[in-house]
DNA sequence: TAACGCGTTGCTGAAAAAGCAACATTCGAA
DNA sequence: TTCGAATGTTGCTTTTTCAGCAACGCGTTA
């Protein structure tokens, strides 16, 4: 036992406490076993050890707790009355450690668990239509929490473990973070189908772009963080007509105006299936090389479900990468 | 872990089982105390031992489950959802195991128990008044089962474990009985007051109550071996006008009568107090030689209960003795 | 009474655990 | 960015615990 064992530091022998802190799981073990097969060589026989080790180790049990536990005759043992108390508790221990193993096994077969996702605004439509709802649909038992939030909360809160997997589009990585897949999926300009944008030649160039009003994200977005790079490098000034923190927000500015925005084409599935707004390449490496990525943290072991939700948002990564063509 | 240890037997290398049969207290324990420590360092500190030493057994732990437990940041631990499952489970064992201990405590306090005695019929009242009653005032959540037997069946329940005490007149000790406290009390004739035999000079010849009807009690009680003895040894006939495995009936029987019974003087009590009956001592050594006793097991644990009420039993024993003058 | 089975006890070797020191990483602050 | 402190881990040794073997004492049984 932890609590008998003496340590070279600071060997205080209080032995004389009455009960240990924790009783060693194999004293019971053989404690119970003798008691169950009658007599200690028959339990000795059943577990093919010694009956000098069950003795020994129902002994040790004994001067433990400070008091007998088995009634020794000359032809088996019985439980005293304490030793039946014990072994009471020894019973529905095993029971309870039976169901722990059960349920970890129900984990282990995604029969049970917890998954919690942060998905960056503008690809729960296509998470949910590409896998989730097949996944929920597959494993009815597990919680999956899905959480939408902007770029820079979808890598904090993989960072700070509050979420187990993160979809971003255009995240700042940071250390700790490891992103399993990637996709490059450029940043487009955001007008209605009758925009004037609409009938010039692709990729628009940033200077037909900037004569129109424009809508951008708040901060806190990766998108605005690419935009303020490219405001810097390409010595241009973006004035912003609206800044919003929601992308449904700034869909309803283009969608009702003359005014355009910068969002990933992949966050407007469904504005643009039904014409609703059409997705315009730019001219720019910056814009032309936006990522976006599925994030966990480094080395953070997943729970069998999430793993498995994982692999399967990897394997048909990118969502709509086949459709690109359409756009 | 039990199963884990090769023998050399049999060795069946059976690794590939999902769980073991019971988890070592210990890598519980060390899991536990990291967790809860909220580091690995932080836990060594605090139990005194190397970091080494946790690192290694909760790293045993999650192999003989075969999944990641911790999730080892560079600041610390967390439990993975398993581990959380894993930490729950020990909790509630470890508060379970607390209770088990207060329930041990209490039956090392004499609050709670059981205990068993057999007694010879005429015994109980003596011992109700003496002692039981004090006793079971005091204890009040103590469970006592008190059993009124014949002589040869209080032997055989205490040899076989029925009873923990037993109080037994004259009774046939056999190996595997140990008389922890004996008395000398003669076996009397007991009469009605009235009857002629109480103006004879004690003690009363074997010749003067022969003349009068005799009630015997049946075998299996000590009385009646030694009276067959005496039978014996005596070169007498005792002819039984009444045999009867009842004292009360054979009291009835005398009291009602001029007949004649052998009982030893102590079963009567409250009919002596009375008036309704008198003991008379006969003139026999084998009678005058009767002892009461009480008896154990050999060796076999009492509780602690038991062993306090065996103790306040032989410290006031025998019950009667000081009133013997009166008789 | 002898033989058998039971639990127990020294003793020896093996396995597990603990200690020690050094290492690789991670996190935080200068 | 760099350095330093802190964390978990690993190789190795020492200590402790456990298991096996043989013998003994004791109670039970034929």
């Amino acid at each position: 036992m932890i609590e008998n064992r003496q340590t070279r530091k600071a060997d205080v022998p209080h032995d004389n406490e009455k009960f240990p802190a924790h009783l060693n799981s194999r004293w019971l073990y053989y404690f119970a076993q003798a008691l169950d097969a009658g007599s200690i060589r028959t339990a000795s026989d059943r577990l093919d050890v010694e009956p000098s080790v069950i003795s020994r180790q129902i002994r040790q049990l004994e001067q433990a707790l400070g008091m007998t536990l088995i009634e020794r005759h000359g032809r088996g043992v019985r439980a005293t009355e304490a030793g039946e108390l014990l072994l009471d508790f020894y019973r529905e221990r095993d029971v309870a450690e039976q169901a722990l193993f059960g349920r970890l096994a129900e984990l282990d077969g995604l029969q049970r668990g917890h998954i919690s996702l942060s998905i960056s605004e503008g690809y729960s439509d296509r998470l949910m239509s590409g896998v989730m709802n097949d996944f929920c649909a597959r494993h009815p038992q597990l919680t999956i929490e899905l959480n939408l939030a902007s770029d820079n909360d979808v890598v904090r809160q993989v960072y700070e473990g509050q979420a187990h997997i993160g979809v971003a589009y255009a995240p700042r990585l940071i250390p700790g973070i490891e992103a399993v897949a990637s996709a490059r999926q450029p940043l487009c300009a955001i007008v209605h189908p009758d925009h004037p944008l609409t009938r010039l030649p692709l990729p628009l160039s940033l200077d037909d772009i900037l004569k129109w009003p424009l809508g951008l994200v708040g901060h806190g977005f990766g998108i605005r963080q690419l935009i303020d790079t490219v405001e810097v490098i390409s010595k241009r000034h973006f004035h912003a007509s609206l800044v919003s923190n929601s992308l449904a927000t700034l869909k309803q500015y283009v969608s009702s105006g003359n005014g355009v925005t910068f969002i990933g084409g992949v966050a407007l599935l469904h504005e643009m299936r039904r014409g609703q707004l059409v997705a315009l390449e730019i001219d720019h490496p910056v814009f032309a090389q936006a990522e976006a990525h599925v994030i966990v943290r480094s080395q953070r072991p997943l729970s069998p479900a999430a793993r498995q939700l994982l692999a399967e948002i990897t394997s048909l990564w990118p969502f709509g990468e086949r459709r690109r063509v359409e756009w």
